[in-house]
DNA sequence: GCAATCCGGACCGAACAGGTCCGGTATGGC
DNA sequence: GCCATACCGGACCTGTTCGGTCCGGATTGC
């Protein structure tokens, strides 16, 4: 299904909410636990990954919380992706890996993946996450898809 | 990991494989189970998924088999995963669905992933079967990665 | 000193994928 | 006409991974 964990799908949201912050202030997990709709705990382990990888910043003590450490539009969702799911690699067969498959010897798609995750890679850098946070507003039940969103040509 | 399952990549194996088949001619799946390495019952579910799509035909009976109904060169990456896989979609918020989500309402990252899918899919949708299998030797066990197959610019 | 908050890790249950096997049906050869 | 071969369709089991929760410790401000 090429489906990604749901951690980066709350990451996405959280980061989406965590920009509403007020310049320079800090929101607390609890409370992005609230506006999300998320269970705290899970907020609080996605925000902790993302605090370890640098894409937020954490303030301990008293009047503590999480602040962005960069614009949602400098942040690519790849990396979002790289950060929660590790890294972005469709089969095992990846980085001429060798001892990991049994076959490795006579299989003829050997070394080829190498390519698709390329443009896997290419095309998930051209989106960040101020795109998928979109304008402030939601946008309507129906289409806003066939954007000009593409990217990737 | 963004991963796609391992029987898609068994998918891109076999089907490689099987178009060294004569003109015409058909391969038993045990036959292909011996050329790739793979187990029979892994190469047969494959097969029978494929079948079942179109991808391939079966032959029943003695001197049965399967053979390609298609050349790997009009067969995009994109429809052995949907085939294999379900169809190409990073998150359950996909089409607009609702009521999967208890907190589709206050969402701000809602209908915003199809474009993510479906630059996705447009990655995909330029890389064939016959790019993976390569050309017919067996690539040397080092570099013969950073190809011109890149396929997508 | 106390309360609030992040930090790091361990932990458990559930869902999914990977892999196997079996009975049934069709085809060709003896 | 019988049998071996091979696909067909499904059920089944097992192991791993993911999702989610919880706890003790460290840090900061009042």
């Amino acid at each position: 299904m090429l489906r990604l964990s749901k951690l980066t799908d709350y990451a996405v949201v959280v980061l989406a909410r965590l920009e509403e912050a007020e310049e320079g202030g800090v929101m607390t997990a609890p409370g992005l636990a609230l506006l999300t709709g998320l269970a705290e705990p899970t907020v609080s382990k996605v925000l902790k990954i993302l605090a370890h990888a640098g894409l937020v910043e954490g303030r301990r003590g008293a009047l503590g919380g999480y602040r962005l450490t960069r614009a949602l539009a400098r942040m690519p969702l790849s990396e979002v992706i790289a950060v929660i799911d590790g890294p972005i690699a469709l089969t095992a067969c990846v980085d001429n890996a060798v001892g990991f498959c049994d076959v490795e010897g006579s299989c003829p798609v050997r070394g080829r993946w190498d390519p698709v995750n390329d443009a896997i890679r290419r095309a998930l850098s051209g989106i960040t996450i101020a795109d998928l946070a979109g304008p402030p507003a939601i946008v309507p039940h129906s289409e806003a898809v066939a954007h000009n969103l593409t990217a990737a040509e």
